[in-house]
RNA sequence: GGUGCGGUGGCGGAGAGGCUACGCACCGGCCUGCAAAGCCGAGUACACCGGUUCGAAUCCGGUCCGCACCUCCA
């Protein structure tokens, strides 16, 4: 089995075709540190730490890059509205983003470079692209001479002449061409900055990736991850610069192989924005649900398709999960600790290998478990496979062993519950049926479901 | 205006010329003191109009509608 990927420069499916099979390395714009993270950043993290996982199976080594973009007009912005130093902003910010990713199951890139370590090679890069003249200084600012790089609108497919035409910004003074980009700017004294040969100023934004990616993985590289509205400027001016610093006029495959971008979140069918006022956060978002839900709510549709986030998506994927952990939660964990030489299911992989069909590989997940739930049956095979398919999404079904939801409540409610589902359980015995649905009544009140079992009485909080 | 993506059953969402996608919800049944969970089963679909074909949700032409990018954005 082969993985095939679509390939945003092409705009085809490809199989993937590493350039040194030994050693993959993958870079994703990573976020810009002034604000908690979004549930499209997570869309973003969530899908590339999955094509890192499957790319795993088949490679032993993969490098995973995703910078910190730490210097920025919004987080200087930021800083003035909370009145606070901008390295305390992005620090903190930088912090919540990996704990929330973290807890929806994405792992921490290999390499997690910030902008402002690496502003030397920027300089170092503009400095190429001077000598190589592709660049030119005006009023203190570098730009990029987009007329010099022939390639130039090969990743959004636009034509110079269409992007004068649909150009609605006014074009800088010290702009030769309209579509010419900054790659440093001069700063103002209470803006961050450095010393560079041009002045004291800071870098424009596109020109950090490009630096940063060279740096931690040397190009060309295989492939390049980000969302699909960084195709254009963003991408497009990442090839222009790495291509053009390198030697003048390489063609973009010279930067990266593959270009791997996926599709926005909207929130009632509508983009997320400020003006709207429909963001939602992640942070905001695990108060009220579990990470792995959040996590299988963002892969319930393929990543390159929009996807409209909504309270319906969380509860679906909160029931599907929920088949799949009560299942498990009564299997005993020594089961997991005997055979670990389990496989990937193949339907199952084969639609993740081709480019991330998650649905198809959930299906076929589904498919798995209408095997195995039969308890006469003795398939421990298969329940080991389920289990692996299922961590190889992220999702973890065999170590929630305990309550979770207990956590969502407090000793003393612990208490409460506890001697009401006692009272409950006397007045059964007794048959008096009546006393105890009143009990039972009375906890749905306190929001507490509960649930007659083999085993017990088990409850859960309602969110 | 330019570029790109899409319109599939109540909802979410794959597929891509003939074969049940799948899930959630709903309905019927089993189980249960009753619930819940679980299990078994049924139903409902491919925006519109033409064309190609033995056969089209899938290919071709046209129409309508939605979304995104072209400005900071994941």
């Amino acid at each position: 089995m082969n993985i095939f990927l679509y390939d945003s420069l092409s705009k085809e499916k490809k199989e993937f075709v590493p350039i040194d099979s030994k050693k993959i390395r993958i870079y994703a714009c990573g976020p810009t540190v002034y604000n908690y993270a979004h549930i499209g950043n997570a869309r973003m993290s969530v899908v590339t730490d999955l094509l890192v996982n499957i790319l795993k199976t088949k490679f032993k080594k993969v490098v995973f890059v995703s910078n910190i973009t730490d210097v920025d007009d919004k987080i200087i912005e930021a800083s003035i509205r909370e009145k606070k130093p901008i390295k305390e902003i992005t620090t903190k910010y930088h912090k919540i983003y990996n704990e929330d990713m973290k807890r929806i199951g994405v792992k921490k890139p290999d390499f997690q470079p910030k902008a402002t370590d690496h502003i030397q090679e920027m300089i170092e890069m503009i400095n190429k692209l001077l000598e190589n003249n592709c660049a030119y200084i005006e009023d203190n600012h570098v730009l990029f001479d987009v007329s010099k790089y022939e390639y130039y609108g090969c990743l959004s497919k636009r034509t110079k002449e269409e992007q004068i035409a649909g150009n609605r910004i006014d074009v800088g003074e010290y702009k030769k061409n309209s579509e010419d980009f900054v790659l440093w700017k001069p700063s103002k004294k209470n803006e961050p900055g450095w010393k560079s040969p041009w002045g004291y100023g800071r870098p424009g934004w596109h020109i950090e990736c490009s630096a940063m990616s060279e740096k931690c993985l040397g190009i060309p590289f295989d492939i390049h991850c980000g969302g699909i509205d960084l195709t254009f400027p963003h991408h497009e001016n990442e090839i222009a610069q790495s291509c053009s610093a390198f030697k003048k006029n390489s063609d973009p495959q010279s930067f990266c192989k593959y270009w791997f971008h996926n599709g926005f979140v909207t929130v009632d069918g509508e983009k997320m924005s400020k003006s709207l006022g429909n963001i939602t956060l992640i942070n905001d978002l695990l108060s009220k649900y579990s990470g792995p839900v959040i996590r299988l709510s963002l892969l319930s549709s393929h990543y390159r398709q929009p996807l409209d986030w909504s309270t319906k998506i969380l509860e679906q994927s909160k029931k599907t999960l929920k088949k799949f952990e009560n299942f498990f939660d009564k299997i005993p964990s020594e089961f997991f600790l005997k055979d670990s030489n389990s496989n990937f299911d193949n339907e199952f992989l084969n639609s993740l290998y081709d480019d991330l069909n998650t649905p198809r590989a959930l299906a076929s997940l589904n498919k798995l478990f209408d095997k195995v739930k039969d308890p006469k049956k003795d398939d421990k095979k298969i329940i080991l496979s389920l289990a692996k398919c299922f961590q190889l999404l992220g999702i973890n079904l065999n170590k929630n062993k305990n309550n979770d939801e207990s956590n969502f409540v407090t000793k003393s409610e612990k208490k409460i519950i506890f001697d009401l589902i006692q009272e409950r359980e006397e007045a059964r015995k007794l048959k008096d049926f009546e006393r105890a649905d009143n009990i039972r009544d009375k906890l749905k009140k306190m929001n507490i479901n509960i649930e007659d079992s083999v085993e017990g009485t088990k409850w859960i909080k309602n969110e």
